[in-house]
DNA sequence: AAAGGGTGCAACCGCGTAGCA
DNA sequence: CTGCTACGCGGTTGCACCCTT
């Protein structure tokens, strides 16, 4: 009898291991994780399988760094809803939750240095956040306090009234942050652009949940017996964002 | 140029819950 | 109602890259 450890991959993604799991997407929809683990063949169970497909293969994901824009809604959203990454993330089109979890950390982590290190104008925090965040300052206090007085955890400030309040009193309002991001989405190539501008063969229908279905047969040939990509030319990938650290840079 | 520490991000883990038989 | 399975979510970890000394 083979144990679980023994059939399930772990760690790092290969480039071909994307490719198939992309594939089978196409072919089979974002639903049935464990069925696509299962038939494409890849050791790894559902729960990796999808959580690659959520955070890292979704076509409609944004890269890159965080806008002014989305750092203001991240705080405040943060502020309403603490801890709530997945529900954050549907208001930030093209986030996930675990980049916004992420991002969150290195914020805070930023925020409980700056206050180690009381008064220096200079701090990372300031400087990572400068751009307008009208809304730190009295989060900062009251958080803080909280959190030296031990009543919060590092991460969940849990609901912070006064921040809503404030924003109210600064007159930005949340509908003011929505007409920043509808303007920022205005800026930001729609991915569906990207992608044809760099040639691949694919046109992703939406940005959020795409229904695949609707498209799959004028987007993807491939034949059932053959889980080769015959959708991508030239063994090309359909991403538009770069991959950093990857073993795929490795490859090369 | 090398070493060491810091940072950011991808991926795993455990738990809760919805859906179904 | 109960048990099972799969999915989704939040927390945590590991490691590659970057920066400073």
């Amino acid at each position: 009898m083979r144990t679980v450890q023994e059939e399930n991959r772990k760690g790092p993604w290969t480039e071909q291991e994307d490719m198939i799991l992309v594939n089978f997407v196409h072919l089979f929809g974002d639903r049935r994780w464990d069925f696509i683990a299962k038939v494409s063949g890849l050791n790894r169970t559902g729960k990796s399988c999808r959580l690659r497909w959520v955070n890292y293969l979704h076509p409609g994901l944004k890269r890159g760094k965080m806008t002014p824009q989305e750092e203001r809604l991240v705080l405040e959203l943060h502020a309403k809803w603490g801890n709530r990454w997945s529900k954050i993330a549907r208001k930030l089109p093209g986030r996930t939750d675990n980049e916004i979890k992420n991002y969150w950390r290195t914020h805070m982590r930023k925020k409980t240095q700056a206050k180690k290190r009381p008064v220096s104008p200079s701090s990372s925090y300031s400087n990572c956040c400068s751009s307008s965040m009208t809304t730190t300052s009295t989060q900062d206090v009251s958080f803080q306090s909280r959190m030296s007085s031990g009543k919060v955890s590092f991460y969940d400030t849990g609901g912070n009234r006064e921040i809503n309040q404030e924003t109210e009193e600064n007159g930005y309002s949340m509908d003011d942050i929505w007409k920043e991001i509808d303007h920022c989405a205005d800026i930001i190539k729609p991915v569906k652009e990207i992608y044809s501008e760099q040639s691949y063969c694919l046109s992703y229908p939406t940005l959020a949940s795409p229904s695949w279905e609707s498209s799959l047969d004028s987007i993807w040939t491939m034949d059932a017996d053959k889980t080769k990509m015959s959708c991508f030319p030239n063994d090309q990938f359909p991403f538009c964002f770069q991959r950093t650290r990857s073993p795929w840079s490795q490859v090369n």
